[in-house]
RNA sequence: CGCGGGGUAGAGCAGUGGCAGCUCGUCAGGCUCAUAACCUGAAGGACGUUGGUUCGAAUCCAACCCCCGCAA
C-alpha cells in the first residue's frame, strides 16, 4: 500500500474565501498532501473604495509560493489546469464557479466538496444561513465526491453538529470550518485508501437554500407580522451580512445582537423602548420582548444598547 | 466625479456668530448589610485638517482627510 507521508497525494485546491483558507491550511501542513496549486478568483474590486482585493486563498498561496491560476468559467482554462497540475485529487470549497464534468472526472481520486449541512438537506448556496433562521437543532458538514449537479455528489462522511440557541452565521460557520480542518485529512486518506464506499444521496428527501433567501429584503423585521422567535432568528442568521434591520425615524436600523424576554409590555409591535436601563423593542406579542444589545443606526458606526441610550434616549419613552 | 448622513471629553450625543454642554464611563469621597442603585466633588477638549469671511467661528464659505448607510 502507498505510504501517504512518503508519497504525498498530488493536490489541486480550489476555493476562495477565508472558509476555503483555512481548509487549504489544514492540508498545507497535512504530509499526506501536496497542494500543487490552487484556483481561485480573480481579484476583485471590494468596499465602498472599490479596491482591487485578492481572494484570501490567493493571499494564503502567494505567502505559501503555491502557484495560483484562475480559470474564470472558461472551459479552455479548465483544460489549461489539468495538463499544467494533473492533480491525482481535487479538493474545492466555496469555489463559485461551475465546474466542467471532464475536469471533476479527471483526477484518479476525484473530486472532493465540503457542504455546510447535512446532505441531501440545505443543497445551494446558503445552508448555514437557512439551517438557523428555520430553527434547525443541528447541522453538519458532508464531504463528498462532486458531480456535475450542485451538491448531489456521493457522501463519503457527515459530521453532525449542533446548533446552539446562541449561534451566529459567524459562530456556527467557525466550528464548522474548525470540524473540517480536523477531520478532511483522515476522510481523504480513508478514501484514497478504498476504506470508504460512497453512499448515494436520497434525492426524495432534498431541500434547497438560494442565494435570495439571504437578501437584503428578506432581513426587514416586519414588527406586525413576524413571529418574535422567527425575529430573534434572523438577527443570529443574517451576519454578517445583510444584518436584519428595521426602519426607526426614518433612519434604517440594523440589530446585530439580541435576545427575546419574557416581558409585559402595552407597546405597539417595533416601538423601541427603555426599561431598568436597558433597550427593548416590543413584538406582536404582548409578553414577549426583543433585548436590543448591538445595535447601528443609519450613518453611525454599530454601538452596545448603553452607548445608544446615553445618546438618543430622550428620543425614546421611557416604557413600562 | 453614483446618492445621502456624520466627525465636539474615554464612549454615545446636544450645541447653527458671543464663557464648551448633556448622559454614561473614569478618579476621589460619602451613604448602604449590599449593589450594575443613590449623594457630593474632580479630572479629562488644538470642536477632523488647512485656508478664508468676521471685532469675534464648533457654528458661515472653500478645499482636503476619515467614518457610516444606500446603490453597484
Amino acid at each position: 500500500m502507498r505510504d501517504l507521508r512518503k508519497e504525498p497525494i498530488q493536490t489541486l485546491f480550489l476555493g476562495t474565501d477565508w472558509e476555503s483558507r483555512e481548509i487549504l491550511n489544514a492540508l498545507y501542513n497535512d504530509k499526506r498532501f501536496k497542494i500543487t496549486g490552487v484556483i481561485t478568483n480573480e481579484d476583485k474590486l471590494i468596499g465602498r473604495k472599490q479596491i482591487l482585493t485578492p481572494s484570501k486563498v490567493k493571499e494564503f498561496a502567494l505567502k505559501h509560493n503555491i502557484e495560483v491560476f484562475h480559470t474564470n468559467s472558461d472551459t479552455e482554462k479548465y483544460k489549461e489546469a489539468l495538463e499544467r497540475f494533473n492533480p491525482e485529487l481535487i479538493v474545492c470549497i466555496a469555489f463559485g464557479e461551475i465546474l466542467p464534468d471532464f475536469f471533476i472526472n479527471y483526477p484518479k481520486y476525484k473530486s472532493i466538496n465540503i457542504h455546510f449541512s447535512i446532505l441531501p438537506k440545505y443543497r445551494g448556496a446558503v445552508p448555514v444561513q437557512k439551517a438557523i433562521l428555520d430553527g434547525e437543532k443541528e447541522t453538519g458538514i458532508s464531504i463528498m465526491i462532486m458531480s456535475q449537479e450542485m451538491d448531489k455528489g456521493d457522501i463519503l462522511k457527515i459530521f453532525k453538529e449542533p446548533i446552539l440557541p446562541n449561534d451566529t452565521n459567524i459562530s456556527l460557520r467557525e466550528r464548522l470550518v474548525k470540524v473540517s480542518c480536523k477531520v478532511l485529512g483522515n476522510v481523504l486518506e480513508e478514501w484514497v485508501e478504498g476504506k470508504i464506499v460512497p453512499q448515494k444521496q436520497d434525492d426524495s428527501l432534498a431541500t434547497y437554500c438560494w442565494q435570495k433567501d439571504i437578501s437584503k429584503e428578506n432581513a426587514q423585521i416586519l414588527w406586525e407580522s413576524m413571529e418574535p422567535e422567527y425575529i430573534e432568528r434572523m438577527i443570529r442568521a443574517f451576519i454578517p451580512w445583510p444584518v436584519a434591520w428595521c426602519m426607526w425615524k426614518d433612519k434604517r436600523l440594523k440589530i446585530f445582537e439580541a435576545q427575546l424576554v419574557k416581558k409585559e409590555n402595552n407597546e405597539k409591535a417595533g416601538t423601541l423602548f427603555i426599561s431598568n436601563s436597558q433597550l427593548f423593542i416590543a413584538t406582536k406579542e404582548k409578553n414577549v420582548c426583543l433585548s436590543v444589545n448591538t445595535l447601528q443606526i443609519e450613518g453611525k458606526n454599530a454601538m452596545n444598547y448603553k452607548e445608544f441610550i446615553n445618546g438618543f434616549g430622550k428620543d425614546i419613552k421611557e416604557g413600562v
